[in-house]
DNA sequence: GCAAAAATGAGTATTAATACCTAGTATCAA
DNA sequence: TTGATACTAGGTATTAATACTCATTTTTGC
């Protein structure tokens, strides 16, 4: 384990320069903390971890390209030893789940103040899990609204994302279907799969709760 | 008109520390800017505006309460004197349309580089309109395939919005109906004419799209 | 005050979606 | 090899949504 005296490196992975400059300023401030490397995308980020590993990594979840839940999950099984925290927009316990079953170890909103994300870093060094306060609070009220294990499984399939992300740009089911070569009734089915597992009751509940995820788009 | 020589004093709207502090840290590089207020919120920016009022607002356009195209037209209405730069995630023609029409002067994506950021202050000091080029070049290839006029209001009344939000959280028409103490066929009918407005076909796409605007949530 | 736009409501028809079910095949991990 | 899941597909029934048209009243802007 990591001495509290050394110098932490910290990697930035953010497409956005604005928040890229605005976490610089931040971590400048405190002197235990290095700014290793800033990357703008996953394929920079794949590429710039190969030469060079940091303790900690900021990691934006909505990043052109890969889903933050993939990318947390390709980090997580090539460098083990990475600290992954999830720096997003996205204040939903559902996903902050399934981020900690990708092995990202904190979960800190955007609009957190800078103290917030120091700490997280700090406390992600000594190995223990950081999720931002208003989220972790509203986990304990999910869990103990929840007696019947409703919000068990939000993760879905690949096939159940793909058919979800036509469904956000138009497609019928039955278009779906014909896209996809399948029958209306197995998009149906899926269709209700996944509005089951995000527990909504409509089309546009469905894309509602699943963008606020970040599961499409 | 301004000269050029002179410092150009610029106020940030945002309701991200993270940006916040990377908008100082890029304006800091330039001589000729001055950053004289950081407001985190509508109410905030409003209150402090009748106290003192910049030349340039930078205006983020996802902030809690209102919603951008809100707070644009009562900035722009109130002081318009100010030069409203809009700073967005947004990337939507639609969008730049509705705020161009709210009097904002410039349109700038969060993902843009800084030069360009420092381009656009300039640019709207001198009373001129700036647009990311990427953003404009969408806009011509709308302007030429739209030769019906397709993409003319995608503007929606207070009540439809009001039936737009509900409808991404879950209600139904005969439920919103309930709610507003209306007919069901009035919310359907409200309802057929957001999705005319913005030019889809079912529910599901409609809160993909009114999401992507920025007009829900 | 007048014109325009917004908000309200309905008629009628068709299509799509939702809510249950069962069930075979394939794939993958313990 | 044996469960567990995912993927596929169909049966049946009900409800909701969509696509048109039209009409009345209320607000709003000039």
């Amino acid at each position: 384990m990591k001495q509290q005296s050394e110098i932490i490196s910290v990697a930035i992975a953010d497409d956005h320069p604005l928040v890229q400059k605005g976490l610089q300023n931040v971590l400048a401030g405190s002197a235990m903390l290095q700014i290793t490397d800033c990357y703008s995308n996953g394929k920079e980020l794949l590429a710039g971890l190969k030469q060079r590993q940091p303790e900690v990594l900021l990691l934006d979840i909505q990043m052109p390209g890969q889903t933050g839940d993939e990318l947390a999950g390709i980090v997580g099984e090539l460098y083990p030893n990475i600290k992954i925290i999830a720096l997003t927009n996205l204040d939903n316990i559902f996903y902050v789940k399934t981020m900690m079953r990708k092995g990202v170890l904190g979960y800190v909103l955007k609009t957190a103040r800078e103290e917030i994300l120091i700490d997280a870093i700090m406390t992600v060094c000594r190995g223990e899990k950081y999720i931002e306060r208003s989220l972790r609070e509203k986990m304990m009220d999910d869990h103990v609204a929840s007696k019947k294990q409703l919000s068990a499984s939000p993760i879905l399939s690949r096939r159940e994302k793909e058919i979800l992300q036509l469904m956000a740009s138009s497609l019928t089911s039955q278009e779906i279907a014909d896209k996809l070569f399948l029958s209306k009734r197995t998009v149906e089915n899926h269709r209700l799969n996944i509005m089951t597992k995000l527990g909504v009751h409509n089309a546009a509940s469905l894309v509602s709760v699943a963008m606020k995820m970040g599961l499409v788009e």
